[in-house]
DNA sequence: TTGTAAGCGTTATCAG
DNA sequence: CTGATAACGCTTACAA
């Protein structure tokens, strides 16, 4: 209610030292600081930061466009993404698109508008499929895969996907499943890759039919995995893409009776929480969410303030956890 | 980079007529409508939000304020709050407090400096545990109790729980566990209130150490659960004060070679996604997240518009969802 | 060190 | 229906 001029009327200066009283109190001296101070308290002055925005043509916010923010996975990257901001003074815009590229347009418009200042693309993207985002504005993928364009922050999911699937080779396995997320989404893609990396080193062909199509939720889990239960010939280990998919499938697996790990091997990808409370607990890849939040917000504020960036494109380590659901392979 | 000026000059009408072509376009005529729009096309013009906002003395911003984004309830509600908003035109304000009073202070700074026109508060609030938001500023809670004051949305804590337990109680269950949240918690009071109707309805006598308290944590459940697996005499039955602790909860049971339901009976409370999918499946309630972050987000943009509340306070209906981690006591 | 005043992009008022 | 112009609250040259 009250303004910086009502501040300045009180304490018998002007609204130009008010202002600088607040942002450069070393250019204003101890008596006008003082008088200031007790001219804000007394009316009560709040600054009105739109006003202050408006005049320096930003709006320190920054919108994080997220799939869907109920998935627990994206919620952990939130989580970090919004701690940095908040630390660095910008606020966090959730932009959840559910997926529709409608509304990942309505998001973008924000900052064209200057509503935000920039963009977190929590989608992963490469050129298939494009992000929509034009080159001008400043944007930090901060879930990307092996094509992704621009600045990025990712895993390496190809590897990591290897690491597993060696994994469950050398645990004697070579019949193993897949349950992949959508055909073209990114990750998908890389971690396919992966699998056919591991499968190649082991001599073991390539079987189409051991590729089950899901869409990274626990729902499609459990129906890929009745693919695997009805085929003659059936895998013993299945690698999942994700871990909500590894836990919809342990449900299928566990209803038609099979054991696991005894009769078949299970694994993940992400560790989210649940994974160690699942039942048999999930052998997964962990990634470091909290770390790659940090560091993708921390890179963007820096395209956005103008400040060099000593790397485009930054590849974290992830972790691979072994826990109850695998086992070797039946004698 | 464009401003509406530039629009003006090139359309050859007033700074005026453009702003009014696109606010109020039936004010302007068809002729000076048209040259608006080929100048906008040609400039590329997007209007400066920032500006417009600054003018309207508005940030049509909201803050959301959550104590964990990372918690699956939670996510739930956000995932329908931002829908709301972004349907209104309103963008949601990511503030998650981590449960710390000065995060909280810092969000609603930000709507007290113009940078949001209210709040939404999803944490559970009561005269006790204060909610340091001013009462000028228009704030919701969406997530309230039974002594929650201010506008807000909640459901029935206090018979749903009694409703679980009556539930458990007809099952044949006499000695029953409770995991409760933190004592001070709101939704603990309530819940433990239905849960001492129940049994007093039943004609139990009310064993204080029959309750273990958790914080809501998969984590606290599992330890909590200790509690129960080393008393001589043990519950048969344990109500868990949400759906995480009740999943970790089993994971103790199980592993203690306590079957679920064969030896005890164990119930959630939320119907958070994985409810369904854990094993045995969890019987729980269902709050219907999205209806009451739909009616949230509602109710505060009607108190910011200054429109007239037609209910200050809003309580809807729980679901009571039978699943399979509950059975009869045994004989 | 301080004050004056211009200006940020938009909308609203008021004449024409 | 249109145009000129004054705000909105703040920052920042520039001058004193």
């Amino acid at each position: 209610m009250s303004s910086i001029r009502d501040v300045a009327r009180l304490a018998g200066v002007s609204v130009a030292t008010v202002s600088r009283a607040l942002s450069m109190p070393e250019k204003v001296s101890s008596d006008s600081l003082a008088k200031v101070h007790t001219a804000i308290a007394q009316v009560g002055y709040k600054p009105n930061m739109l006003a202050r925005n408006f005049r320096s043509a930003r709006s320190y916010a920054v919108v994080v466009l997220v799939p869907d923010i109920a998935n627990p996975f994206y919620s952990l990257f939130i989580r970090a993404l919004e701690d940095r901001a908040q630390q660095k003074g910008y606020a966090v815009l959730l932009g959840d698109t559910r997926g529709t590229t409608e509304r990942e347009i309505e998001y973008i418009r924000r900052v064209e508008t200057r509503l935000a200042d920039g963009i977190i693309q929590l989608r992963p993207s490469s050129e298939k499929s494009q992000n929509n985002i034009p080159s001008d504005i400043p944007c930090v993928n901060a879930c990307g895969c092996e094509y992704t364009t621009g600045p990025a922050i990712r895993i390496d999911n190809r590897s990591a996907a290897k690491t597993m699937v060696d994994y469950l080779i050398s645990l004697g396995h070579r019949r193993i499943g897949v349950i992949s997320g959508l055909k073209d989404n990114p990750h998908t893609v890389d971690r396919l890759e992966g699998y056919k990396d591991a499968i190649r080193g082991a001599g073991i062909e390539f079987d189409r039919d051991l590729i089950a199509e899901g869409d990274f939720t626990m729902w499609s889990g459990l129906n890929a995995a009745f693919q695997f239960c009805n085929m003659k010939n059936r895998p013993t280990a299945i690698f999942s893409m994700n871990d909500e998919m590894a836990i919809g499938a342990m449900q299928t697996l566990k209803a038609q009776g099979i054991r696991i790990p005894e009769d078949m091997s299970v694994t993940g990808f992400d560790d989210i929480a649940y994974a160690k409370y699942c039942d048999p607990s999930l052998t997964t890849i962990s990634q470091p969410a909290e770390e790659m939040g940090k560091m993708a917000m921390d890179m963007l504020l820096r395209i956005i303030e103008g400040e060099p960036l000593s790397q485009t494109e930054c590849i974290l380590p992830t972790e691979f956890i072994i826990r109850k659901s695998t086992a070797p392979v039946k004698a």
